[in-house]
DNA sequence: GCTTTTCCGAGTATTGCGATAGGATTTATT
DNA sequence: AATAAATCCTATCGCAATACTCGGAAAAGC
């Protein structure tokens, strides 16, 4: 029913890199852990990891007592990263993306004018994701 | 593939209300020349159309020569008007909506920490559209 | 060798989007 | 009065995506 909205992979995304976060420095966590403490599948969050694994942002470590640990520092690490990487360009129209046979619908009268809000839309969202950092949440989460 | 994104009910009724501010003061407009100008399908469009009656936005006049006007004049209607009403809330997760059945998801660690994230995107993308009037992008399609 | 864990591909139920279809009703025009 | 133009209303429907589930293979510690 509501749209501009977050699926699941965004928001499961951060909830497990946040999970992260706060284990960091802890070696591998599990995600059996990581899916009970986030109320999450953990077979479907496998699935997730393994988007976020193969874009660099964790690694993994089969086997008993294996599991995901940061690459980077939390501090490095922001939700727009996370988002991006789960959901995909964040762009509220289709036409603003890079230019592709989507562009079609960019001359059709009106559209070109409303184009620019979807832009305004786009880079304020981004704006908000990049400012904040996973050492922000765990900061928040400690406080 | 990407979400985080409008869906045509938006764009459509923001190119349909664009077109009707371009038109403000030249009487009823039909939604075969609106759907024709904006590359939409007519029937789907009287569908959006309704939805904006509806909420008060346009008054219809039936039958022959009838068809749609603004209720309010273009400066009195925001993009955000528009976009609220066609896609309900924009809040990007759906433990923001007012208090649910849905509010069940917010006992979960972690997630109330990512939920203050998903507030700021909210509050950042409606500043932007309820920033914008139609009588904005009215000016901007002449300059 | 057993258990724990990641890894991989397939399948699936539900949902919502984006229409389309068919008609009923209203009203200006002829 | 007849016709055409237009809004109004309800229903249906194909498609794609979401949000999983399932079954098993492979790796590594114990």
């Amino acid at each position: 029913m509501i749209q501009l909205k977050l699926s699941t992979k965004g928001r499961y995304g951060v909830s497990a890199m946040f999970d992260l976060a706060l284990h960091h420095g802890q070696g591998p966590i599990s995600l059996k852990s990581v899916a009970q403490r986030q109320g999450i599948s953990e077979h479907y969050l496998e699935q997730l990891m393994g988007t976020l694994r193969k874009a660099g942002y964790v690694k993994s470590v089969r086997g008993a007592q294996g599991g995901y640990t940061l690459t980077k520092a939390p501090a490095e690490i922001t939700v727009g990263d996370i988002i991006r990487i789960m959901e995909g360009p964040t762009a509220p129209v289709d036409c603003l993306l890079a230019d592709t046979e989507n562009n079609k619908y960019c001359v059709r009268a009106g559209h070109c004018v409303t184009r620019g809000v979807w832009a305004k839309v786009r880079d304020s969202i981004d704006a908000v994701l990049d400012s904040i950092t996973l050492a922000d949440l765990a900061n928040e989460d400690k406080s």
